[in-house]
RNA sequence: GGAGGGAUGGCCGAGCGGCUUAAGGCGGCGGUCUUGAAAACCGCUGUGCGGAAACGCACCGGGGGUUCGAAUCCCUCUCCCUCCGCCA
């Protein structure tokens, strides 16, 4: 969330944010109550004051066995109208802090303006591009004869979106799982973390899953717990409601999680095969990092994302989001996208952003600074590294072979066990 | 699921209706001493809101209640600890 101080001496800034990523504009409901929120305090105070001085008199003249009844009259009504105005209080801040956290953040000055995906600009291209001397097939089309993905019994057991990997299917899941951890823990860099998948709503809030885009996700109302869309969220919780030393600045953490998405309203778009599904793995990324290092983290974490790419001689491309593209938490964010020769369509595998201290003040999760001693807010930025289903898509498709078989990269091989499927 | 015990500032920990502006310690900052450091000693040191400031108000896990007055009493929720039951 931003803070009210920020929105209120930076209303055409806050504005412009919210029409640029295509958000809802509260700046004008929030100046109101936070009028009425004052107004309600300095009445709070004063009536709290005047109880304050009349029951440290009853108190004086109790201990010396005087008569406090005419005192004690007084002080009941004043009391009265006290909890009143605080009543009034509560309820004004409670429709502030509602509207706090619907309120999206703020772009980075180098983020481009645009009104929609095609505005992304293409920051760069990366891998050469694959000479094929036969016609490649998409990963649909390669699985007909590998059968390594089960969409049908999928269906049956779960429904549409929920596909089975199966044999070698299963085991390329789970050895690039296995690569892509071991890449991000080789050197100590990232500190791995297997957390739980599910969370309850101050964690769903904490990252900003809540209260905006509820629907999406999958709930178990019985215990009022979420299951997790991203591994992002268990992880940058990790520091939710604590206070930081400044020396355990930056924190790298990484994770393996399944990641759960209900897809409301994106039917008709990407349904085939694996390019959208209800529950998909990803290894994640994030840092808990001071404020003035957060750009320059974020490159870093853009490149350590490359790196599983880069090591898996794939094509990719990178794209720097424009403002309407730009999710709620984030302030500036690259995508990756690698290219399916196949489906011939680049696809998104990470998405790697730099949230400030948009989450940070959500969960109050500060640190104490050693230049002037004082509390503030970590910056906190996640990324994918990577998602796996198009991963498989780009790889069966990158290294397919005239009769049908995939051929393993190098860098997997060692986990993968075998040098071809099919 | 049942029975007890707990949650207090960055950390530890006392307080259990008004003399608390939350004791004391640790850590941190400043000083004295010292060639320097350590030790010792002295001082300062929570967060938020309002205010130019003085100062005022709120905050002792969350919420509600009793009372003129609540960290303190009552109810409730969450989490942690000990034990019992059940189950991978």
């Amino acid at each position: 969330m931003l803070d009210l101080k920020f929105i209120l001496n930076n209303r055409d800034l806050v504005r412009k944010a919210c029409a640029d990523k295509h958000e809802p504009d509260y700046v004008d409901e929030i100046i109101d109550l936070a009028k009425l929120r004052k107004i309600y305090v300095a009445e709070r105070d004063e009536l709290r004051k005047k109880l304050n001085e009349i029951s440290d008199e009853i108190g004086k003249i109790a201990r010396k066995k005087g008569n406090i009844a005419p005192l004690k009259t007084k002080a009941k009504g004043i009391s009265e109208q006290a909890k009143s105005v605080e009543e009034e209080l509560r309820l004004t801040e409670a429709k502030l802090d509602d509207l706090l956290l619907r309120i999206t953040n703020i772009p980075h000055e180098s983020v481009p303006i645009g009104k929609s995906e095609a505005d992304n600009v293409v920051v760069r291209i990366e891998g050469e591009s694959k000479k094929f001397d036969f016609e490649p097939k998409d990963h649909i089309e390669l699985n007909e004869k590998l059968q390594i993905i089960d969409f049908e019994r999928g269906a049956k057991i779960a429904g549409s979106f929920f596909p089975l990997f199966v044999g070698d299917g299963a085991r390329l899941v789970h050895s690039l799982i296995q690569f892509m951890l071991h890449q991000h823990t080789e050197n100590g860099k990232y500190r791995e973390i297997f957390p739980p998948f599910i969370a309850n709503r101050k964690t769903m809030i904490g990252t900003g899953q809540i209260p905006k885009l509820e629907d999406d996700m999958y709930h178990i109302e019985v215990d009022d717990f979420f299951l997790i869309p991203t591994g992002e969220v268990p992880l940058v919780n990790f520091v939710r409601g604590e206070t930081l030393s400044e020396d355990k600045l930056p924190i790298y953490m990484c994770a393996y999680t399944p990641c759960f998405r209900r897809e409301a309203g994106s039917y008709g778009k990407d349904t085939k095969g694996l390019m959208r599904l209800h529950q998909f793995n990803k290894v994640e990324l994030v840092k808990i990092v001071h404020p003035d290092k957060s750009y320059e983290e974020l490159e870093d974490l853009l490149a350590d994302a490359e790196s599983i790419l880069k090591l898996l001689g794939l094509r990719y491309r990178i794209l720097e989001l424009c403002t309407a593209d730009l999710t709620f938490a984030s302030a500036k964010t690259y995508d990756i996208e690698l290219w399916a020769p196949g489906t011939k369509k680049w696809l998104e595998v990470s998405s790697v952003s730099n949230t400030t201290d948009f989450q940070a003040r959500r969960m109050n999760t500060r640190f104490r600074s050693n230049a002037d001693g004082k509390l503030h807010y970590v910056h906190t930025l996640n990324g994918s590294g990577t998602a796996v289903p198009r991963l498989i898509i780009a790889l069966m498709e990158t290294y397919q072979n005239k009769d049908g078989t995939i051929t393993i990269p190098d860098a997997l091989r060692d986990f993968f066990g075998k040098e071809k499927i099919g």
